[in-house]
RNA sequence: GCGCCUGUAGCUCAUUUGGAUAGAGCAUCGGCCUUCUAAGCCGAGGGUAGCAGGUUCGAAUCCUGCCAGGCGUACCA
């Protein structure tokens, strides 16, 4: 309909520009929006107050002069111009009640549509290091990337999601060597842990299942473990716990040989699998878990610094070489290749997004924390040098997650009691709620998760609001096979003409919207878009609920109602599930 | 120092990307259950949109300058 409305006003524009009233070179985007309250009919357009300016008139005069130009429409009952110069449309009811037809023929795709169709996007998100379990501050890129990624989907990108494993590089080795100390002391070696090492319980339990499969074959001892590392830091200054830790590394390799990977791979598998879990369990749906140490085993890190060589973007300086990222708007240019010949960290991400360019993605999405912006303009420096396609990248930056249990702050140190990871979260509060008060806030905003909030099963909490309106539905089709009432579909949508209440109105106007709603939020990234639509629509209902009456004694009105209130269900059930969130039948 | 993000009701946040009288929830106060689930509904109060300029028919939204907070500024990953 709003394209209709969008021709007509062409049609329009385009007979005032044959009158020369108008002159040729105008504005070529005719602009129609849905208007929020009902006084200003259903779309409105500002066009007159845009071209007033080079009509040189005033912007009332020029919307009576479109207005009177508008062909008829049976659809479109009545047109007025208010305010500085809107022109608002009023629909036949009619046309908001057709929607009902579509969402109960449509049911689950209603609101999906093919508008993307053929664009293939990658979208990868969370990606923490296998080094731990996940946090809480995982759970927001999660539950962002997964409800971004089914809303793409549901406008018709062909949707690729991907957790890019960090198996390589140093913190792998870190994570590693401190499996093997913790392994030493349950043996009962005596020495302080590396201050830099990972501290957390799990280290323990990956190194007590090494010490059942190992017994005491990787015991050594504790002074030649210890042997030429530079002193760790300590309180008064001294030290370097990064030289620290970078010579235990050295020593277990040399000391356990062969013995070194094992354990390596075990605490990768170990980490990785648990994350795997976490994540499938709430809902991540990925496609792939794409491995950085096979793109250094494949040569995919080669070939990308082949690429630039040949485009001529690298150089050499002081033993290192170079990209020369600030060509393409970044700060400085950054190392890819150390004096020492091993590649950087950011040798190997551009690489990886070479790889995302090469198979073929039109669009690329990294979801990352908010601590990596700065991080942005080289790797889209890289893409632009790859194959000008810098713009093909989109990072939407998520804040950090603070947590309260009401107005406490919860510590989120690793050594506190109090739990951090995302599964302890989950098991406190549900996945529903979890997901719900993740997406419910702009991502580029900080974040309070209030715990005592998203346990609550009380009026305060906003995901029992829109579940508990579908469940109000589905109470109400229970109610009717009790009384033993019939009701066809069929029947109710040759009667809609009958929903002419005020709060029918609003919940047909709502219910058409949704569709334009999805494709908005989907395409700028803001799932939270959807979740202060769904609690619009679930408010709407609740106040129709309170208003009206569904099963009533005219047969005719109220298979019209009971149409109306399953359209409600089905798009609460559809949004919900966008986002991750059950629809419960009963609450 | 430089760069990015943020600043809206007592609190937590929206504001359909520049539109009409800036809206919700929580909290406070007052109503609504012998009728489809009260995890609900209806109503009231509460605002200099950080501050100061600018752009235009029109600004919370765009631009400039201050102020405040967060993050970043590695040959770490």
């Amino acid at each position: 309909m709003k394209s209709t409305i969008q021709v007509h006003l062409a049609q329009a524009i385009a007979q005032l520009q044959q009158q020369n009233v108008l002159p040729e070179a105008v504005p070529a985007i005719v602009h129609v929006e849905r208007t929020i309250e009902g006084k200003n009919g259903d779309y409105a357009s500002n066009m007159a107050l845009m071209l007033a300016k080079v009509a040189k008139m005033k912007p009332r005069d020029l919307a009576e002069l479109i207005v009177a130009q508008l062909p008829k429409d049976s659809n479109i009952t009545k047109v007025e111009i208010a305010g500085p110069g809107f022109i608002n449309f009023f629909l036949a009811a009619t046309v908001a009640q057709q929607c009902i037809a579509e969402v109960l023929a449509q049911k689950t795709q209603y609101g999906h549509s093919t508008a993307h169709a053929g664009t293939k996007l990658h979208i990868e998100y969370v990606s923490a290091n296998p080094t731990g379990p996940l946090h809480v501050g995982h759970g927001r890129s999660a539950a962002y990337g997964a409800s971004l990624a089914n809303m793409l989907a549901a406008v018709g990108y062909q949707v690729h999601r991907e957790y890019y494993v960090n198996d390589a590089g140093r913190q792998m080795h870190i994570l590693t060597t401190s499996v093997w100390l913790r392994y030493l002391k349950l043996l009962g070696a005596t020495f302080d842990f590396p201050r830099n090492g990972y501290q957390g319980e799990y280290v323990i339990d990956i190194a007590k299942v090494v010490h059942q499969q190992k017994a005491e074959q990787l015991n050594r001892e504790v002074n030649a473990v210890f042997q030429n590392v530079v002193q760790d830091a300590q309180a008064d200054g001294s030290g370097d716990k990064e030289k620290h830790i970078d010579g235990l590394i050295a020593n277990a390799k040399q000391l356990l040989g062969d013995e070194y990977q094992p354990i390596f791979s075990l605490a990768l598998e170990t980490i990785l699998s648990d994350i795997q879990q976490d994540l499938s369990e709430f809902g991540g749906n990925y496609q792939d878990w794409f491995s950085e140490q096979q793109l250094v085993d494949n040569g995919a890190i080669d070939h990308a610094i082949e690429v630039l060589q040949e485009k001529d973007y690298l150089y050499k300086h002081e033993g290192a070489l170079w990209f020369k990222s600030t060509d393409f708007g970044d700060d400085k240019d950054r190392v890819i290749q150390r004096a020492n010949g091993a590649r950087t960290y950011f040798a190997n991400d551009i690489a990886y997004h070479l790889t995302k360019l090469e198979r073929g993605f039109d669009e690329v999405i990294d979801v990352l924390g908010a601590d990596h912006h700065g991080y942005v303009p080289r790797v889209k420096a890289a893409m632009q040098a790859f194959s000008g396609r810098a713009d093909a990248l989109s990072a939407p930056l998520i804040q950090f997650v603070s947590l309260f249990r009401g107005t406490e702050r919860v510590a989120m140190s690793t050594r506190s009691g109090e739990f951090i990871t995302l599964r302890q979260l989950r098991q406190e509060v549900g996945n529903d709620a979890a997901r719900f008060f993740y997406v419910m806030r702009k991502g580029d905003q900080a974040m309070d998760f209030d715990l005592e909030l998203a346990i609550s099963k009380s009026n305060e909490n906003p995901v029992y609001y829109i579940q508990y309106a579908h469940a109000r539905v589905a109470s109400v089709l229970r109610q009717l096979i009790d009384k033993g009432i019939s009701w066809s579909v069929g029947e109710g949508l040759e009667h809609l003409s009958l929903l002419t209440e005020e709060a029918e109105r609003q919940l047909l106007k709502t219910i058409n919207h949704y569709p334009n709603l999805l494709e908005t939020a989907a395409i700028n990234y803001e799932p939270h878009q959807l979740v202060h639509y769904l609690r619009q629509l679930a408010n709407e209902f609740h106040s129709y609920y309170n208003s009206q009456q569904f099963i009533v004694e005219d047969a005719a009105l109220r298979q019209a109602r009971l149409n109306l209130i399953c359209a409600v269900q089905q798009v609460i059930a559809n949004g919900l599930g966008l986002l991750g969130v059950s629809a419960p039948e009963e609450m």
